[in-house]
DNA sequence: TTTGGTTAATAATTCACCGGA
DNA sequence: TCCGGTGAATTATTAACCAAA
């Protein structure tokens, strides 16, 4: 190969070679248990198993480019997968199963360890999420969104306490979403509101 | 700088550098008449100049990724000054208004040539389109895609005649839409229909 | 702080392409 | 000659800045 590393000796996978479902699981335990609910999956229809996914995501707010980037495969086409049912050969959705099978089990994880005093981000490395992958983009769910833009018809400017009080409904909304208790916030990781993150929102909103 | 040039000893611009308004106006002949243009067009309402820009862009479909390049403009930065008149600073909307300029003269000189016998491809080169850009990607006009879309509801697979004969429909349509005559075909450049194009697209559609 | 500018990143879409049957 | 698979490119959109008033 040509040109050095990218930027990335931050990344996970060495971008020129292909996934195996083993990359994907490498060690944790319990991966019994997911082989067979990977192999179970590659056996029932693709299309309910990509809507239970997409589902899945949109739940917690999962970027696609993390399904990508731990899998291997590729955007577009797992985007199509995904969205409109196009066809992928078992190889692939195994790999994709896979990337849901160890991701359930991290995220499950990482409510767990929430309830601790932690930060959301020493929660997810508690949480043994793929230490080098890349750090998700914060983005908002539907329900925060909701509540910010009722908000906003009320006051574009909101001050500081209320900008806070926001925030605290906003995550009580996703932990809702999500199934946890609110105290578990900081099990939401790279989507943890934030009271910048609410001031973005109104000044992005202003424009 | 670190890594050494891309892929692209195929590219116009060093990206790194700033371009300037010479830079897109380099060489050919009247460019006081192009000055003259961009300053007129810097006095007057963005949003108005935005929506003829647009407007032009959209007519002979010409893709945001070649003015991007040859600008040296932040991608959505453009995309949403000229579709939502997002704030733009004078410097920068010069480079956009020059590169405008240049560009209506390359059409028409495109067109101009194609009454030749030459092909596509060659015509592009004669006038004197920037040799070192990259080449656009075909693009399908929306009044080639209504010829299509009708033909798609009395016949799922044309045959290679009825192809044939799409394209030269496709192609009539798209120069009339230019305003130039049918026989100019040839100065569409990347945007010419062939009928392995007509062959995707009904391939794609079937979908 | 807020607005005026500006941008990296994300992801749906668009158009192609390839190996078989 | 078509279809099952796939993918590089394109671009609207999202969530951030940052300088300066």
């Amino acid at each position: 190969d040509k040109r050095e590393d990218h930027d990335a000796d931050q990344y996970d996978c060495s971008p020129t070679a292909e996934k195996t479902i083993d990359d994907i699981l490498k060690g944790s335990p319990g991966n019994d248990e997911r082989r067979a609910l990977i192999d179970n999956l590659l056996r029932q229809d693709p299309w309910k198993a990509a809507k239970n996914i997409k589902n899945y995501m949109g739940r917690h707010n999962i970027p696609q480019r993390e399904v990508v980037d731990s899998t291997g495969l590729n955007q577009s086409h797992l985007s199509q997968h995904l969205n409109k049912g196009t066809p992928m050969k078992n190889q692939k959705r195994g790999l994709l199963y896979a990337w849901w099978a160890k991701k359930k089990d991290e995220v499950a994880a990482q409510f767990k360890i929430a309830q601790s005093g932690m930060g959301a981000e020493q929660v997810e490395e508690a949480a043994g999420v793929s230490p080098r992958a890349r750090r998700n983009r914060f983005k908002w769910g539907p329900a925060s969104q909701q509540i910010l833009y009722d908000a906003y018809q009320h006051q574009r400017n909101p001050t500081k306490e209320e900008r806070e009080e926001l925030v605290k409904k906003c995550n009580r909304a996703e932990c809702n979403q999500r199934g946890v208790s609110p105290s578990h916030a900081n099990g939401l990781g790279s989507n943890l509101v934030t009271e910048v993150r609410v001031y973005n929102w109104f000044a992005n909103r202003r424009k």
